[in-house]
This record gives structure tokens, sequence and C-alpha cells, in this order.
DNA sequence: TTTAGAATTAGAATAGTTCTAAAAAAGGAG
DNA sequence: CTCCTTTTTTAGAACTATTCTAATTCTAAA
């Protein structure tokens, strides 16, 4: 592995933000000033045929990097603001109820988050 | 509701294809000769704001519109072939163990469609 | 009718991403 | 080390699905 592709899988691992490509570039030029966002797109699309790092798909935005570490994500339906849970059994539960093998799964609960919610209620009240 | 509007969503509707907005638009072409690809996006836009069409976003692929009625997807991880399932609970399960309340969710299983898988086992038995 | 709002059109524009070809760097064999 | 091959990087053009814009047409209510 490359010393880019090496701190941009450091980068995705340490973050817990879902971050864009650009955000990826960024984080690299401070300690790589002469990287080129063509190299970020390059090492993310390696990383993530290689299978160590996950690309997070929404509607009407640019597409996330994650790290691998199993969890799924709320969305909220309001603001977009991703978040990450926790959840158990999922992959058992539908290789029960189709009887497929599930190689692994995707997915994305839309939720309106605390912030978005109050204001929601707030609106409400009045 | 417009006439286009009522027949891009009876396409939808009457269709299990998962189709995309070309798709439509060569569909909706049968019947309204003049039609345009903007107006097709127009309508699948303001058919899923309004609620009465899902759309399905998929990596490295056009986007696909689908009927509404409560369904999840398969995708082969391979061929990329879309399909339909059907799962119990899962709304309430999520709401469960996460506390929060779910307004809907999109859940993407990966597996190997059976002729993918076939191909795969053909592979390995040589 | 007239008028206002909505829908449609054509085509330009956009944004995120991929592609291309050339240059640079890395890795291995001898 | 030196040569050779492969991989990675770069710069910038290109692509593509989708959105936007502004002008036009349609619709339906008053």
């Amino acid at each position: 592995m490359t010393s880019y592709s090496k701190k941009i899988l450091d980068i995705i691992n340490s973050s817990r933000e879902h971050l864009t490509a650009e955000q990826v570039y960024f984080k690299m030029k401070e300690q790589e000033p002469k990287i080129v966002l063509a190299s970020v797109y390059n090492n993310l699309n390696r990383l993530h045929a290689e299978g160590l790092i996950r690309k997070v798909i929404l509607e009407n935005c640019p597409d996330r990097y994650d790290r691998l570490e199993k969890h799924d994500h709320l969305v909220c339906s309001r603001c977009g603001k991703l978040s990450d849970i926790h959840l158990s059994d999922f992959t058992a539960q539908i290789e029960k109820q189709t009887g497929v093998k599930v190689l692994s799964y995707d997915l994305k609960v839309n939720y309106l988050c605390p912030e978005c919610r109050a204001r929601e209620d707030n609106k409400r009240s009045k």
C-alpha cells in the first residue's frame, strides 16, 4: 500500500464524520500539500474496491467515505445529517426471511434528528 | 395531477423493473411522442417529493424510480441486477433497537444472484 | 375572456466523478 | 547499484446524469 493510500485509510478510519472526497482531499493537503483531488479519488476507489472502506451514497450530495467497522446510518429527512447506529442480528434476520446468502447490506434509516424534531414541534405548537 | 404526471405514475406503478428516468422517457414517448427528457425528470421529482414514488440510488448507475409498495431490494454484487424482497417487522426492530421514530428506511442487500453464483461456483470447481 | 399559476420545452449549465496520457515513483531481478 | 516493469500520481479534459433557466404553452378559475 502506497503512502497516500495508507494516509487516506487512516483519515477515514480515524474520522467519525462520513467525509466526502473533497474533505479527505483537504485533510490530506495538510500532510501532503502537493496531492491532487484525482489522486484522492483514485485511492478512495481503490480502497473501496479492495473492501477496506465503505462508500455511502446519498441523495443530492457527494458520496461519503466511511470506515468499515459494522454500523448503520440514520439520515435526518429534514437536514440530511448522518449519524451512526448499531443494530444486531440483521444479517441473520434477512437471511432467515429471504433465504439468500447475504454478502453485506446497506441500511439507511430516515428519521428526524433531535434538532429538526424540536423545530417541527415548535412549529406545530404555534 | 397533470396528464404527464398521471401517466408517469402509471408507468412506475405498473412496472416491476426499477426504471431509470431515460427508460421512463422512452416508455412515455410511445404515448406522448413530444415529451422531452426534462419533463420526465420534472415529473419524477415532483412525484418523489409528493411521496408517490421512490427513488433508488445505486453506485455507478442512474437513479431508478420505483413504486411505493413496501418492499426492499437485493442487489447482485457482481452484475448489479436488482430484485425485490419482502421483509417483515423491520421498522419495529429498528425502532426497538435504536429508540428513534423511523419515518422510513432504505435497505439494499448485497448478494450473488443465482446466475452469478452459478458462474462463481463453476469457476471455482475448474 | 382574462388572468394567474402550473407545466412544458430546449438547451445551457452544473457538479461530482472518471478518464487520459504523460511523468514520476516504487519495486524486483540480476 | 542499474535496468526494467509496474504502480501511482498529476493536470486537465471529458463525461454524464441531472438541474436550471427563461421563454412558451397549457389549464382552470374568476
